[in-house]
DNA sequence: AATGAATGAGGTTTCATTCAT
DNA sequence: TATGAATGAAACCTCATTCAT
């Protein structure tokens, strides 16, 4: 009721206001949200969208950017510190903290990594690779096994990735952690090839 | 007058036809596919389609079905088997078939478990429940360590989804299905936690 | 008032209705013309419209084609008679029914060779063509001079279009078909280039 | 800090420089030219844009004026010369000049003469009265036969149009000239009507 | 006088589903 | 049982014009 008073932002801010109208959606309802809803929570005309996002496929590179960024903030790598890291330690933490980022973040991921925009990205895979730097940082301090790092990165993000989604469909958080720790120890353990059987 | 031959079938061998000419598609084209596709695959009317299948996703739903019938009937489990079983390479040759087996019919998979249509559905995991039927099978046999069941299956069937993905978009296959091997035999390999630092 | 009652056509049926509604409103309108225009006249929904014509220029290249069927039919080429031609009375009756043909489908006209459709398309200009092909016939009959047939047919049949907008617009038919069949009789007629002063 | 100078202008100046702005963007683009596009070019604010010119139209208006203006300038009726005038050549270099002058601005052309705004513009046509104003002159002074100016001069403009059209779209321009010529000489020949078969 | 952020009606196209035959 | 013509609700995107600053 009323008409809409036309308010005059900075661009960045506007573009602000809409990102994060969009990732409110988003978080809520995954692939499903068109333009039209986040026009319609951002409170800006169609027009004003595209006016800051040439596409639609441009708003999801956005929102990926700043969740990468995000996540980076959040849970640098120990790479730089000084002294000896306590490798399997910082695995496992890194682990649960990925589950509750990204559990907490389900929606979003969905629509950036699981949808029709996932398939026209050329994927930096940003985060398999990351994984797979710290198991050969772990290896060259001997404090992982001789496993395969680029694979092995791949398959356990995947289940990262699946625990994730599992704890924000309602499954036990902390059961998940707990079995993605074990998985992951053993999956690095140091130790030759033929100890296990 | 070149009035197409309208050949009536029995309902099963109809609907057969269908869906076998979906699953074709599906397997080509993946989530892309069409009724319309579908139809004109299968040589059938639009009209007949949802004669069949009262909705697209009722024919997803079959084509699940089958999908996870024929997995049940390739690689039944060898519970049954009398004698015993060496798990470690029941499980690891179950590890190489699977990702043969679903890299092939890659398409289909992300049709089935990456689209709208997986959200709909409340899945009952049938190969998340084998998996985790397999270890328990292995615990009991004392063959595997004491990880918690479910949580640890639904992580390692992750891996093995993103390993049959991986290979049908070109990776290496051997590797993976090394690399997977060898998650697999670490993550279940027999030993008290402690011993995994 | 009443729901649309849903009319099944058979296929060339329905899509003749089609082209007919657009050709009246492309014949009162031109370029403004809008699918959105066309279903509401010819009472069809807008899916109908895409389902026998797969865009909008599709539709524009049908009404194209009848619109030049259309005046092959109604002005064949008289080449093919036996016996002498007259030449000259040939070329000024064509000229004056074109002007009566093309008037009266001025709005259609302008759809079509005014409009962003006419750069899309590589027109094989079948008006000039024809109309040098007439130049020669009547040069190799020696009723017409020795101009140049490719450039006079395109500068006549400038004229030719110019004075059927003409005419659409109001100026004086029976004026500017005379002079149309002055300028044509003497751009056409015999005699050296050096008795043009 | 970087703010960009607002210059302040004269009005007309200011205008001035958007309307050259246009000429060149539609010289290279025609018809596709958006309001958009001038800004940038010009320099200006999207709302200086409409301070100066209503509305679109408003602007293609002014480029027609001028264009007009600058046609009268370039090729100022001979009328006024004192003594005898070989109104042929006269005409024929007219033709000539026309064609090139034309065909260098054939974007802009499209824009003002085969577009919506032309629709809406209620033409003085201009150059037809000034071609009729020299045939009429021509034949005053026994140079031109007892053809209609009006309708003569607008047919001959229609293919001086399409000449230059044709030239800028890669035809030969000589023989374009040489035909357009020719068709000139023979329109505008001195004879009696009969004389032309 | 000048700016440029904001608007929103309007345009084409897609496709699961319906229903007259 | 079978057909396939018909539907219409979205979806994304454009751009001349407006107006708060």
């Amino acid at each position: 009721m009323g008409k809409p008073v036309r308010r005059r932002l900075r661009p960045e801010a506007r573009k602000l206001e809409i990102v994060e109208a969009a990732e409110r959606l988003l978080q809520a309802h995954g692939r499903r949200v068109r333009v039209e809803d986040v026009v319609r929570e951002a409170g800006v005309a169609k027009g004003t969208f595209f006016l800051y996002f040439p596409s639609w496929d441009d708003l999801l590179a956005t929102v990926r950017e700043r969740l990468i960024a995000e996540l980076d903030a959040a849970y640098p790598l120990p790479t730089e510190v000084d002294g000896p890291v306590d490798w399997p330690s910082v695995v496992a933490g890194l682990a649960a903290a990925y589950i509750d980022f990204a559990s907490a973040r389900q929606g979003i991921g969905q629509a950036l990594f699981h949808s029709d925009f996932a398939e026209r990205q050329t994927s930096a895979d940003n985060a398999v690779t990351r994984l797979s730097a710290i198991i050969r940082a772990g290896q060259e301090a001997e404090a992982f096994g001789p496993v395969d790092p680029e694979p092995t990165a791949l398959l356990l993000f995947a289940g990262l990735d699946e625990a994730a989604r599992a704890v924000a469909a309602g499954a036990d958080r902390d059961a998940m952690v707990a079995a993605l720790q074990t998985l992951i120890r053993r999956a690095l353990a140091p130790g030759k090839p033929e100890e296990f059987p």
